[in-house]
Order: structure tokens, then C-alpha cells, then sequence
DNA sequence: GAGTGGTCTGTGAACGTGCACACACTCTGC
DNA sequence: GCAGAGTGTGTGCACGTTCACAGACCACTC
């Protein structure tokens, strides 16, 4: 005998008869109606003998909604493993949705094939909703819950977005603000760690950078690496060293590459932040773990999930949301680099 | 108007009268059979006409399986934050699924209202099987799989998982082989940094250290914190240091203890590997963040969730399973740090 | 005592599929 | 010409629910 022995589910036909009530007076024990305490108790007991589970798919046939929401994670390989905002994210999300008795289900996609599959299970019905972070440009997914009109936040904005809602920071006015904030210790010559210029989060930090300074704002004290990370900013900060090694304060484009940065400077003999100020971006535990701590500016990724979560839910209640995005506000935590 | 536009979708009868055939023959399209050539390419052209995508639910409804498997992370705050190998396991399970066709869901549990709603999700039919992770003891969610008879694999085992198959690694073993490792390089007052004593891993961890040292082992050498965490491994090398300036190896029961360490003994000047030996464990990104980079045991964190996918779907399948656990290999990555 | 309104219950019809079965047709070989 | 095999198609039922409807019963009131 190979095959498990399954015994088979109870169903509301079997909880009726136990009972000796018909399915619809089950139907309304479970769904609300009148009832008398007599069924009622009699039902309740009997659903407890037999074991019975309501079976979600039945449900959701007649229904037409499944109390769940999917939670689209594209390319996850580097955010799973290096980027901690994300797993912050999805608990946001689904501390939201929990409380409105609906289930997040996250979804990764991890190749083709996946995309394929998670396009069916989308179309399939299987969620009311979606929020998807970190979509690409000409994103096939997001093609395809535009084509089945599903209800759908996105988390961060792809270019090609159209009218969909989405949530985000403003990645312009932080970094300005945290620039700013840096120059007031009396830095005179700050440089920026820039990474990941193809993404718009990238390129905003930079030219926040270059509003706060200004007048000052010299190309020459910008280091370009291609992503957010540890590696990138030992790399940026060596460079920027060899063009000025005056330099006293430097706002790399996030925890993980103001690690790297620092890592570069204590090398070089600096002192964090008598000789040299540095804050981040992301206030991720990057940030935390640094010695000095870091001066960064706060993601508030539960918050970006939570909320997106919230906008995917007023869809779902037939209200209209606001179309376009949702900028949510990312305040200056001041620590001891800077 | 706020409720929004939600066109019907397109039914498998819909397609049967714009392509002038029955649901049989739409459905031996879709499922297999006998289908002739002219009428199989009709279907085609109305299917992508009406744009019809099969309903799910109905599809569930009646084959009493969904094709989808859940993976459940219980209390993600500190995993999903901390542990670097979560995300890996997640990503290992997910390819298995995907290339037998399955859609993994993963649902995260952070609260007892999540874990009453998971355990309804379960129950309801949405999945055919489960891979749980980090699963607790007395954990709802194990009676919740027990009692349905859901095909389940743990990654790990908590001690009352009965004859549940479970995939692991033998910690024992490992952390024997890696002490025994360092001993080699000629060290002679070897220290552990022990953690999560509660667990089945840190206390097998210890063992393993005890095995390798034999007579030698010294209690005095043990320093035991209460996680595997970065904080833990700077406090506990701080207090190694203290009883026992001579230490001149030390083996850290996870990366992120070791970094800690590395941390503190960098502090009192020490030099690695020259003064002492540091060893860690689980191979993530800590040990090769590090500098030194530190030799550490291999986790097969991808390979982990690959195998308990395996064993959920060879269930699935209807084949016996080996009750009882899988170890996988763990082999030691020998780098700078030893 | 008939009408009225509230409370409670059972029944039938969906929801959209897949599958078993029955049937129709064509071809082969005798 | 006819049995039998092989190929292609349509129909009815089942899956387990929810929901609308109809009706039964029980006070009340006029």
C-alpha cells in the first residue's frame, strides 16, 4: 500500500445529517442568519464530531473571492539574501492584511518558468489581489494583472507603471535632507558614494545630493558603483580617497555601502566622525551593526507594505483609490558617524 | 460609480460557442484526448478570442488538488531580519516545486491571528502539501498538518514531530569536523562561543565541539550566549578573553557569533588567524563579509528546502516516504580566518 | 378569526470545471 | 456486409458550497 490513506473530508452534507438539520441551516450557522439556539448548538456539536472544515475551493467557486492576497517578490536571489528591507516589507503587508481576516500568500519569481506559472495562479483565481515589489520595466506580471483588472499595489515604481497605484519614498527630498544635515556639522568637502544609477531609486539620491550642495556640488567628489553594496562602497571610497583625500564627509547611497565605505576609511587611518562624517540610506541593520553607528535615513518598508496593503484592500471594498503614488515620509536617524 | 468595472470572465462554455464545439472537447484541449486537428485549432483561436483563462477554484473543486504547496516561515521577525538562510531555503524549495510544475505559497505566521487563519488556509484545500520551517514545539501548526494528514516535510525537528519526515543537517557531526579542523592548524587552548543552548542546533553544536576536544575539553572555554547573534559572539569572545587571555583559537556556533568575536578580538589585537583561529558556521554572507573572510561549515541552506520539496512532492505521488530525517552534507569552507 | 410580521428552516439552482459514459463515424479484415 | 477496433465528439453528473426563495410556525393585533 503506497497510496497515504486519505480519509475522505466531511462535508456540510455530513455535518447537516449528523445534526438533523438541513445544509442550509449549517450554511447559515457558519454565514450568519437566523438560527434557532436549539440548531445552532446541535450544529456546533456535530461540525466538532465529524471534523468538518469548510472546503475553501466550493467556497470560493460560489463566492467568487478568496479571502487572499498574493504578495509578488520578482528576482529575489540578491533582495532575499543581501536586501533586508524586504522581508520588513511583507510582514508590513501582512500584519495589514491579517487584520482584515485576509491571507497574504508570497509568490517568488525566480525564472521564466515561474513567471509563467505565477501569471495562471494569478489568473486562476486563486487571490483577490496583489502587491508586487520590485517590478521591472516591461514586466510581463504586471502586464498581466493590468490585463485581468486585478486589484494590484505596487511597492516602488517601475517607469512603465501607467495608472496603477503604488507606494514609495521620496528618494529625492530624503537624500537632500540627509546631505543637508551632514553639511550643517560644518563638512566642507562631501562626497557621495552613488550606486545603482539605472535604478530611479539610485539616480534620486544622487540628485538630492546635488540639490543640497548646491552651489558646491562638484562631480569630481561622486564615485558611480552598480549596486547597493558592501563591496561598492569599499570601492567607491578607496577611489574618491585617491581624487581628495581631504575629504570629511560622505553620504553613500545606503547601509551597505556606507559599511563598505567605512571599512575603506578605517583602512586609510580615518577617525568616524572626528576626521570624516558618513551617513547612509535604508536604516537597515546594516546601520544598526556599524561601529560607529550610522547615521541614515529610515526606510519605513513595514510601513510601505502595510500600506500597500491598505490601498489593495479599499480596492477590494469597491472604493476608489487614488491612482498614482503614495509617499510615505522617511525621517533622519541620527546616530554617531556624522 | 466606485465599484469597479469587473468584465465576467470567459468561461470554458464561452469558448465552446464561439468555436462551435462542446466543453468536452474545450476540455480534451486543455487536459488531453482524442481531439481532431480543425477542431483543436478552433479552440485554439477562441480561446485567445475570449481570452479565457480556466478557473481555478472549479478546476480544484473538482480534482481535489491544487497543484500548489505552501511554505510556511513561523515567526519570520528575527529570521526573516537575521537569518541569512531562510530566504536560501525558500528559493531551494521553490525551484524543486517549480520544475514539477507546483507554485510554492508562502505564508508567514507573526501572530496568533495568523496562525489561526493559516491553519484554516491549510484545512480549506488551497494546498496540496506544506514545507515548514523553524517549526516550534507544541507548534498549532504541526497538529493543524497532522490531524488534515497534509503532506508535510520540516526543515529541521523540533523535538515533537513524531514520525513527520523531516531534512536537516548533522549538526553534531559538523561542528565536530570543523573544531577538529582548527585543532590541526596546531592551536592549542581552544574556546567556543555557544549559542542558542534551547535548540536542538546550538546544543548539538556544542556537543560536537566537546567530541572533537575530548580530554582536552575545558568547561572554562565555553561561553554560552542566548542567540545567534553578532551582539552574542562580541559579549561572549569579551568573556573568553577575560578568563583566558591565551586562547588561541575559537570556534563560533554561527557566523554572525563569529563576526561578533572577530569584532572583539580585533578590539584587544589580535590578529587572525596569526594570534588566533576562528572558525564559524552556516556559510552565509557574514563569512564572506568578513575580514578576514572566516572559514565556517557549509549550510546547504538551497539544497534544504530543494530536498524537503522533493519529499512533499514524492508524497504527492503516492510513494512512501522514509519517515524520520534526511541530513545533508555540510562541508567545510576553509578561508582566511583559520 | 383573518391578517400581519417576525423567526426559523428546507429546497433547488447555481458557480466552472473534469471525467465517465454513450454515441457516431471511419476504417480495416474477413 | 458486418463485427470490431480506433478515433472523435456531446451529455450528464459530481465536486462542496452559498444564496434566493418559498414556506412553516408562532405570536400578536385589529
Amino acid at each position: 500500500m503506497t497510496i497515504p490513506q486519505q480519509r475522505a473530508r466531511a462535508t456540510v452534507h455530513d455535518v447537516a445529517a449528523a445534526a438533523g438539520v438541513s445544509r442550509g441551516t449549517v450554511s447559515r450557522v457558519l454565514n450568519g442568519g437566523y438560527v434557532s439556539p436549539a440548531a445552532r448548538s446541535a450544529i456546533e456539536a456535530a461540525i466538532q464530531s465529524v471534523g468538518y472544515v469548510p472546503n475553501t475551493a466550493a467556497r470560493n467557486l460560489v463566492r467568487q473571492r478568496t479571502q487572499a492576497v498574493a504578495f509578488l517578490a520578482h528576482e529575489p536571489h540578491p533582495l532575499f539574501l543581501e536586501d533586508p528591507n524586504i522581508g520588513s516589507v511583507m510582514l508590513g503587508a501582512n500584519e495589514a492584511l491579517s487584520l482584515a481576516d485576509y491571507q497574504m500568500v508570497c509568490l517568488v519569481i525566480d525564472s521564466v518558468r515561474d513567471t509563467e506559472r505565477v501569471s495562471r495562479y494569478l489568473a486562476g483565481g486563486f487571490v483577490d489581489g496583489a502587491i508586487i515589489v520590485s517590478a521591472r520595466s516591461h514586466d510581463p506580471i504586471t502586464r498581466a494583472v493590468t490585463r485581468l483588472a486585478l486589484p494590484t499595489t505596487f511597492v516602488g515604481h517601475p517607469p512603465d507603471l501607467g495608472t496603477m497605484p503604488w507606494v514609495g519614498i521620496d528618494n529625492v527630498a530624503a537624500a537632500r535632507e540627509i546631505t543637508t544635515r551632514l553639511l550643517s556639522t560644518g563638512r566642507q568637502r562631501v562626497a557621495m558614494i552613488a550606486a545603482a544609477l539605472d535604478r530611479d531609486s539610485g539616480a534620486d539620491r544622487l540628485e538630492g545630493f546635488r540639490q543640497a550642495l548646491g552651489e558646491r556640488f562638484d562631480p569630481r567628489l561622486v564615485a558611480e558603483v552598480p549596486l547597493y553594496e558592501y563591496g561598492g562602497g569599499l570601492a567607491g571610497m578607496e577611489e574618491l580617497l585617491r581624487r581628495e583625500p581631504a575629504i570629511d564627509g560622505v553620504f553613500a547611497a545606503s547601509d551597505a555601502v556606507a559599511a563598505g565605505a567605512l571599512e575603506a576609511l578605517r583602512s586609510a587611518g580615518r577617525a568616524i566622525p572626528e576626521d570624516v562624517g558618513l551617513v547612509g540610506f535604508d536604516d537597515s541593520t546594516w546601520a544598526r551593526r556599524s561601529r560607529p553607528a550610522l547615521s541614515t535615513v529610515h526606510q519605513p518598508a513595514a510601513g510601505l507594505g502595510r500600506r500597500a496593503a491598505e490601498v489593495v484592500l479599499a480596492q477590494l471594498r469597491g472604493e476608489e483609490v487614488e491612482r498614482g503614488g503614495i509617499l510615505l515620509d522617511t525621517p533622519i536617524v541620527w546616530r554617531e558617524s556624522a
